[in-house]
DNA sequence: GTTTAAATTTAGACTCGTCTAAATTAAAAA
DNA sequence: TTTTTAATTTAGACGAGTCTAAATTTAAAC
């Protein structure tokens, strides 16, 4: 990668590029996903545009540029390659996943890149489920939906756990609610509810708010 | 590790410790060692000072205080058991790993370094021979002697071979000349002329300036 | 003991990435 | 349509780490 590609212009490149799911995102937003002033934010921004790695227009948020979303993508592959590693490799614990990964996602050569994602199988999917960009920049999902809206005595696989919350990634790891898991939604409450899942004649009971962070597909028996 | 001990100050501290074998570092030394002019080092050794990082008196080199040889043996742990890792779990070849585990070693987490050290063993020597520093800081090696002044008829033990120069690692990869393997001087030619080494029936013929940058042990046999 | 050469330090400048405080613009409310 | 509020940008500063060029000190040569 270009070594005049900073360790933070990777950082803000990935983090415009998640927040401009629908429309330019707004420096506010990077500004807050990085845990800077927006003047830093800003004077960012200017840079990366005078780069040619994204598109700005004073006042109305910020746009990659193919280029940049070339480098953002590049950066999300070796997060979500080094969180399967860490994960699968060395054992680390859900919640301790993110911060190693994003550290280390500036600074390992292709080299690195390569061999372990071969070493891994060249997966598709993090640990948290979320897709894996290939060496080239594709990326590919299924649609999921929230756990918390499946219907009673429906059978599901979880395929992607929200990331966010330290808590919420250690309580997941305990239910062992995690990527590739199936449950049946056994019983559900109204009025938002707890939720009862069986695996076999293990039940599991969880909150309304907790299932609407986990997102499933629906299965077979 | 104390988050204002930088990127920059960790790899001059482990410069330090390297030249400090025989008295102070010099300035121009460290400089070199670095890649960066005299005034950079000056500057960067004026602070280290300042930070009790190390003893310097003006125009008579510097000298690391104990609190700056724990930091610089943390950081040669680091690099050591990363080069170890990269060529055991990854199979880099060896004129690559030193390259990777210079960059990697300043952005491993403590978590990361005691996961490798346990799948690694806590292995107790890095791929050219050097000896790793414990997670204290102890550090004991053996004493070896150059390849080029054993006598002709002595099986030795590689132990350490030199890592400056690419070109030569490349060599002793393909040479096998490798810690751990054993070999027979078979003959020895004069005026720092070849020899001939043998391992089995298999002989090698090596120049006399390579064998010096091999470094051996006796063994019986 | 002077002179010279080499090593080292100082002076001054630059980029990167950040900050706070103040100014400006756009959008929402009145 | 005017006013208020919130978002954004500008202005000015700072620390880290580097540079070149010039000044200084030490050590070696004479
Ligand atoms: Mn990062
Ligand atoms: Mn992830
Ligand atoms: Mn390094
Ligand atoms: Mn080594």
């Amino acid at each position: 990668m270009d070594p005049s590609v900073t360790h933070a212009i990777e950082d803000y490149l990935k983090t415009i590029y998640k927040s401009q799911r629908n429309g330019p995102a707004s420096t506010s937003e990077v500004a807050r996903a990085m845990g800077v002033s927006a003047a830093s934010a800003t004077a960012m921004i200017k840079r990366l545009a005078v780069m040619g790695l994204v598109d700005h227009t004073s006042y109305q948020g910020v746009r990659l540029t193919p280029g940049g979303e070339k480098i953002a993508l590049q950066v999300v592959r070796h997060h979500r390659l080094l969180e399967t590693y860490l994960r699968q490799v060395l054992g680390y614990p859900l919640d301790r996943l993110h911060d190693e990964a994003c550290e280390l996602e500036h600074h390992i050569s292709e080299m690195f890149e390569d061999k372990i994602s071969a070493l891994l199988g060249d997966p598709t999917h993090d640990p948290h489920g979320h897709p894996i960009p290939t060496r080239s920049g594709r990326i590919v999902d299924v649609a999921a939906f929230p756990l918390a809206e499946a219907v009673e005595g429906q059978d599901v696989e979880i395929h992607r756990i929200a990331d966010e919350d330290l808590e919420l990634l250690r309580y997941f790891e305990e239910q062992r609610l995690l990527p590739h898991e199936r449950v049946r939604v056994y019983s559900k409450a109204p009025m938002r509810g707890p939720i009862e899942l069986r695996r076999g004649r293990k039940r599991t009971l969880i909150g309304y708010d907790v299932a609407e962070k986990v997102f499933v597909v629906s299965v077979n028996a």
